[in-house]
DNA sequence: CAGAATATGTTGTTTATACAACTTTTCACT
DNA sequence: AGTGAAAAGTTGTATAAACAACATATTCTG
């Protein structure tokens, strides 16, 4: 599972990452050139090559290391969606949009829509992997956490649009009887 | 003078040197080993012996840029001792005392004689620095900035032991007329 | 005191990064 | 539209760092 790494990779791509989201904070996603980055992270610009394609690449890695690291161990090991498990996955869904909103400066919607789907589909892979553990009919598990995952995510990022600043009970007890009745067996 | 370097060799020195200098926040310095040292910086421990002989030379190397750091612009330029420049010296020693043993976890003696001695040697060049400039007669010059620098050592050192909380102006009113007049044509 | 463990240095080889020197792409501008 | 400047990529070569393997030295411990 876990690959081991000459330590100047890992070095140089943890450089980089942290160059890139320091960049962020003050830089418009678009205005950041692969120069910008190279030089913050004390690197060569070609270097940059060998280890992303371009900086929607490490844009990716950056999204996707910081949610994995946002998911409490309570889900990762979850045996079944309860009503409790489920609230922790909207919950972690809304402080990732707010932490990353807070940190980045994002510009164009395009770009929105990236970070959208990719933490959709991590979503998406957290929920299934959970399902796939509770249930032995292994044969809609795939749909069931594609709908649950971007029910979970919509309502949130609608809830983070229009109420910033309210508490995330009220949308817990808005999204948690929604997925729970759609995941039932009564259904 | 400012020799180019490749950027690899001058990140692996920087990474050796904070990492040495956080070490020694919390562990003394005869107690920090190489490993240590490699792996805080994420380099391996061979890497370490093409930077620096060993601790001890890494150890010069940050005394003197954290000294080096701290000279007033006005001291490098000054083209003459007088009483300001003379002052500004005084506290220059004071203050890189003072942070120092803030940061440092000095255990044995023979270490702080080691610092001891490279902090003189570095007032020493810089009041030659100064005299130079000020004197037409080159033939003493060494000798008044070896007596000088020492003069404003041990004073500032034995004002660090004694008095830590006491302000340094009865400091500077103590060495300053003594350089002063040691340096004085009068005599 | 012996010997086990740990730290210190050293060396030959492999590999990642630096760099210069390109080509191609993008984009501002009058 | 067309030109020049800046950014994006690419490639060959030189070198710093990684690493394993080794020898020696130091420190710990029963």
């Amino acid at each position: 599972m876990e690959k081991q790494q000459d330590p100047r990779v890992l070095r140089t791509r943890q450089l980089i990452r942290e160059s890139f989201i320091e960049l962020l904070q003050s830089i418009q996603f678009e205005s950041i050139t692969i120069k910008d980055i190279a030089q913050k992270a004390t690197i060569n610009r070609a270097t940059f090559y060998t280890h992303y394609e371009d900086k929607y690449a490490l844009l990716d890695e950056v999204i996707e290391q910081a949610f994995k690291e946002m998911i409490p161990e309570q889900v990762i090991h979850a045996e079944a969606l309860t009503e409790e498990i489920g609230d922790q996955i909207i919950l972690l869904t809304y402080r990732y949009i707010v932490d990353f909103h807070q940190t980045c400066r994002l510009d164009s919607k395009s770009i929105a829509t990236l970070v959208d789907s990719q933490i959709k589909g991590m979503l998406q892979k957290t929920i299934e992997d959970i399902l796939s553990k509770e249930k032995e009919n292994h044969q809609y598990i795939e749909i069931l956490a594609a709908i649950t995952s971007s029910a979970i995510y919509s309502a949130t990022y609608q809830w983070f649009r229009l109420e910033k600043n309210s508490h995330a009970d009220l949308l817990l007890d808005i999204v948690r009887p929604y997925i729970m009745r759609g995941l039932s067996k009564q259904l």
